[in-house]
DNA sequence: TATTGTTATACTCTATAACTATA
DNA sequence: TATAGTTATAGAGTATAACAATA
């Protein structure tokens, strides 16, 4: 199996209700796993819509980001880091270079790794897309209070697998 | 572009790291979206990891709990209230048919129509997964207590793309 | 031997379009 | 004409395995 995958945007079919009104939900309303999976469907549509002229995609966006945050990081380090396997990761670096936004760089003293570094062209692209994610994000949150937006946050930093002792 | 669709049980690859330490996380921790989408990847694995088993995935359990609560929906009814195409709600509603959990009925009144039902079959295996999953969320939220566990879910119900007027 | 990155391949899920049978 | 369901097909995205170069 894998993720939900998010879904493209679909034509003439089947918007995606959170809630239709006169269906019993059962114990859907009841896990809280279900609750983030419903909540990233009804954003999914909407990011995936606005997103694709520019290009990007949320690993590409993450991938972004994340070299410029952390300029020279290494490829297997960014796959860890967004949780993709190494030849999908060498798929989005490859997208990401052919655009002219990430250099692979020599690593002196490992001739093996690639080190990532943003290009100016990356860097300006980038920052639209921030623009443009900050703004539907907003806009995804617009229903909560500022104090409301981060406990949520909050909560959901505290949600995830126990630990793999 | 798609859902970040759940990754399947990667073997030798590289675990999801929330937050990996040293790692400059930039824009994405001001992001809810990212939060969910993060928190969503953290479950994913260890969720379909243990339905796997029982021949469940997420779209197949959340169908038969909405055919258990709302007998004789139809296949299209319900394809929108989970937010997937006309083609693969078909080939879910095949595969419940073919484990023998759900029938395909006819409806009254529209011959093109089918109404699902459960098997005694399918109860029975509905609800070994309802309380595997129930356990698996208990785990994820473990960290919360039940009134952040409620305000959370409370929450994720009010993030949605701004109305399309 | 283990690791970084790459390639090749298969699989899953989804979207699209075209079709049927009804309405 | 429109809708419920189906089939066939193609496309993303991912996982797996095998490999090269280097450690």
């Amino acid at each position: 199996m894998s993720l939900p995958r998010p879904r493209k945007t679909r034509k003439g079919a089947l918007p995606f209700d959170r809630h239709v009104p006169g269906i019993e939900y059962g114990v859907l309303d009841q896990l809280a796993g279900y609750a983030i999976r419903r909540a990233q469907i009804a954003i999914y549509e909407e990011l995936d819509r606005e997103l694709s002229p520019l290009k990007i995609t949320p690993p590409r966006f993450s991938s972004l980001v994340l070299i410029e945050g952390n300029p020279g990081v290494l490829q297997t380090e960014l796959a860890r880091i967004i949780g993709v396997g190494g030849p999908a990761m060498v798929a989005i670096v490859d997208y990401l270079q052919a655009q002219g936004w990430v250099r692979r760089e020599a690593h002196d003293g490992d001739r093996r790794a690639n080190r990532l570094v943003l290009t100016t062209k990356g860097r300006a692209h980038l920052q639209r897309a921030k623009e443009l994610l900050m703004k539907l994000d907003a806009g995804w949150t617009s229903r909560l209070s500022s104090s409301e937006r981060a406990t949520l946050m909050a909560l959901l930093d505290k949600v995830a697998p126990p630990l793999a002792t």
